[in-house]
DNA sequence: GTCATTTAGTTGCATTTGTAACACTTGCTA
DNA sequence: TAGCAAGTGTTACAAATGCAACTAAATGAC
């Protein structure tokens, strides 16, 4: 009666079921904020930052360090630059990619979502406490370097 | 001098996008067994899951237990009915909504995908560690539970 | 140098999603 | 009981996404 009783699939303990729920419910939020003042996807933004806080960068170098797909990029990036908050340079050497960077209202726009995205953090790392907060930052670095 | 220097904004940091990119990575790889093997897409897994944990119940039921918009909610589950997986029975006394069971198929891809999805866990969880998978679950549960 | 391979980015098409409007039922209230 | 608000679900249309095919430029083998 030693019966390796395999138990019934529980999706609440189902970690990428959680993952995506923590995900959605955190990202939800803060999407209000640069849909209603920028008018941009949560791609957009992202790019944005990245922009903003690493500077110049051509567009497979952002999808290298964000995962996210190359048309999925293409099409953000051409977005934020036909609203005005990135401009494309030519690369001398490479005419395949060009360089991004922002323009004026692009850096505007960072600085304001920055301090909004900075707070709203605080806040949730508030809610968390500094010990779970620094713990989970670490776990989720772990799952996503694999 | 004593400027409280406000520090950029740094996304690698932001709590929203270490979780999306979390809730990516391991949600991807895990597509991939119910996309392939029964067509699935990530909300139908949802929703046959939770019939197949909790037994039967309704669409708006299921809608408040995973957080999923209720359009969202009524696709899959016409995807699902489709495709053989589920059946809606009518509600007495209350016309409004109806409720839906898997049948025997739909119990079956649950069994299957389960099985996989409890595998799938294991190895997360092995990478993480014990410690580390509890203290992530009741982070996440934390974060959720807002 | 020439040709195959790799890298960067775009476009087209099918699918999926989000939002608003709608239909229908039930419950409440006056 | 008449009428109005709230709950459940669907549909229509626009926007976003994924995937495959494509153009163009750089790299590498020979």
């Amino acid at each position: 009666m030693k019966s390796k009783q395999k138990q019934n699939f529980d999706l609440d303990f189902f970690l990428p079921y959680l993952l995506n729920q923590a995900a959605e419910v955190t990202s939800q939020n803060f999407q209000a904020v640069y849909k209603a003042e920028f008018g941009m996807t949560r791609t957009q933004w992202r790019v944005m930052a990245n922009l903003g806080k690493k500077g110049a960068m051509t567009a497979s170098e952002i999808c290298r360090l964000t995962f996210v797909e190359k048309t999925k990029m293409s099409r953000a990036v051409q977005a934020l630059q036909e609203n005005g908050f990135l401009v494309r340079e030519a690369i001398e050497g490479d005419r395949r990619s060009e360089m991004l960077s922002l323009t004026a209202a692009g850096k505007m726009a960072f600085k304001t979502l920055g301090t909004r995205a900075i707070d709203y953090d605080q806040g949730l790392r508030e809610r968390l406490g500094p010990a779970a907060s620094q713990s989970l930052e670490k776990i989720l670095r772990l799952l996503i370097g694999s």
